[in-house]
RNA sequence: CGGGAAGUAGCGCAGGCCGGUAGCGCACCUGGUUUGGGACCAGGGGGUCGCAGGUUCGAAUCCUGUCUUCCCGACCA
């Protein structure tokens, strides 16, 4: 036992650091706050990547390039927005390095001050409505729909593999709008395309949902939400979409002249998911033996290990291989053979459960003689022997009953931790023992939920989309609601 | 940024109080036997003890600084 996983209820955070490490995603690099994405975490960050990518140009979007460099005197153009970054921006102050005069290695240049420093972008917003100016001139000019694929720098002060990290890759999509009602339904439709790609690809069941002022997004009108409950009961947001209004218009004067001849500023929204959704993927369903990935995005959907004595069954056994994993590829499944000599079955099959390779197929001797194939899910760990005629069909249908009933899971979980509650003393009590979502009133002040916050740890996630209208008491001061909000502790 | 812990071979750790040839397990290499849930035997390679100073005849060990990581807070989407 090389590779042993700390238990969920040993040390849930130890657990889920473990999993990120020796399952491969990540590493911790050299520089503070910064990790390592490894291949195999990177070819999952890829098959997510291209997933959400299609969904944006299927709803008519296109990619662009903006500098990762934003001039300092940009960010404060847009007062709340300043407001929001200005703690935790990396800035370049100069462009040289020499060699220390007194011997002391290399050191900055002191005459090569920058005129005006730069930063590190935490979100492209300025740079890119700064650039907009340049685009729009008429009507005629919108929409413009682009999506950039990116990293940021947000300097943390501290920082957890993948959820928060001071540099995180995301793609952040900045539309321009020629009415309120259009930028409102572009910033709608996003957060259905994450809602969308994070239930049918990740197997995560979320909320959508609003932001309250205080959780706002610095610079938004309106926040929209996707949220998502891990297993240790604490909420993640998954993704948001921001209404901008004029905001980032007015302060970077950005026009259009409209069909009525009249010049008015343009509407904007943003648009975010980042790699914190590898995050969200190990703690929705993982286990302690290890990762459990969905098949839709595992970078390996199937492996199959060899169990031979000899080199005659290993060439035997390495034909059948072959010819399964061919009827697999030609279904665009990704299969990997693990015929490594160096490595025995057992350790290939805990290794394959670590990395969370949703099906793995065990061939050996016994097997071909009685024309059979182990079949292991990862989900459940369910083994069962079947024919080899129609694996290939089998696994075909089989990862598609993995991915359900991952979400099934997921979604079961999820509706069990959303509690109603109605009293103080219950609503403490559910956050401390149950942990989950909490529906509670709430007066609608920044005041109370502050209150809230400073009590229990816990945020108002978000108000659900198209929530049920309920009269009834703020949990907290008893004052008259009309809905009810979700509470929880968070990442 | 505060409080606590840690950094010694690729990984996990011992040694440190009491300074004197750097050790163990796993992994790795060679050969052999093995292979249905993390194999075994024999032989072998690998470390400026996080980094930089200092004390000392001599520092993994003592002192100072510094970097990084983990946990708990503060901060934050």
């Amino acid at each position: 036992m090389s590779k042993e996983i700390t238990s969920r209820e040993q040390d849930y955070s130890q657990w889920y650091n473990d999993l990120v490490i020796k399952g491969s995603l990540a590493d911790y690099s050299a520089v503070r706050g910064c990790m390592v994405i490894k291949p195999y975490g990177f070819a999952l960050w890829e098959n997510m990547r291209d997933a959400l990518d299609k969904m944006f140009k299927d709803t008519g979007h296109v990619n662009a390039y903006f500098p990762l460099f934003i001039p300092k005197s940009f960010l404060s153009k847009e007062a709340a927005h300043v407001e929001g970054f200005a703690k935790e921006c990396a800035v370049v102050t100069h462009y040289r390095l020499m060699n220390d005069p007194n011997g002391g290695g290399i050191v900055v240049d002191p005459e090569a001050k920058l005129e005006e420093e730069l930063i590190v972008r935490p979100t492209s917003e300025t740079i890119i409505w700064n650039t907009y100016k340049d685009w729009i001139q008429s009507y005629r000019d919108l929409p413009i729909l682009v999506n950039q694929w990116a990293n940021v720098v947000r300097w943390e002060m501290r920082t957890r593999l993948f959820l928060r990290t001071a540099e995180f890759l995301w793609q952040e999509g900045h539309t321009a709008h020629a009415t309120p009602e259009e930028a409102i339904a572009e910033t709608r439709q996003m957060l259905e395309v994450y809602a969308t790609f994070a239930e049918e690809f990740m197997a995560l069941p979320v909320i959508r949902g609003v932001k309250t002022e205080s959780e706002r997004f610095a610079g938004a009108v309106d926040t929209y939400c996707i949220e998502a409950l891990m297993q240790d009961g604490k909420a993640l947001q998954a993704g948001t979409s921001h209404f901008l209004g004029q905001n980032f218009a007015k302060a970077f004067d950005v026009k259009f002249l409209s069909k009525e001849n009249q010049l008015e500023y343009v509407w904007a929204t943003s648009w975010g998911v980042s790699t914190r959704l590898i995050g969200a993927l190990v703690m929705a369903h993982s286990d302690d033996d290890g990762l459990v990935l969905p098949p839709k995005i595992a970078p390996l959907q199937v492996v199959i290990v060899p169990i031979y004595k000899g080199d005659e069954q290993k060439a035997q056994i390495g034909a059948k291989a072959d010819e399964i994993m061919k009827g697999l590829k030609a279904l665009g499944i990704r299969v990997k053979y693990d015929d490594n000599d160096n490595a025995r079955p057992g350790w290939k099959f805990a290794e394959h459960e670590l990395k969370g390779v949703p099906v793995r197929l065990a061939l050996g001797a016994r097997d071909l003689a009685n024309n059979l194939v182990e079949v292991a899910r990862r989900d459940t760990k369910a083994k069962e022997s079947i024919s080899l005629d129609g694996v290939v069909e089998h696994i075909e249908k089989l990862l598609v009953d993995i991915q359900q009933s991952m979400y099934n899971k997921a979604a079961a979980y999820r509706e069990e931790h959303i509690t109603k509650v109605d009293s103080w003393e219950e609503f403490e009590k559910v956050l401390d023992e149950k942990g989950g979502f909490v529906s509670a009133h709430w007066d609608g002040t920044a005041e109370t939920e502050d209150a809230i916050k400073e009590k229990t740890k816990a945020t108002i996630r978000c108000i659900p989309l198209n929530n049920t209208q309920e009269d009834g008491k703020c949990i907290l001061t008893g004052k008259p609601s009309k809905e009810r909000v979700l509470f929880a502790r968070a990442y």
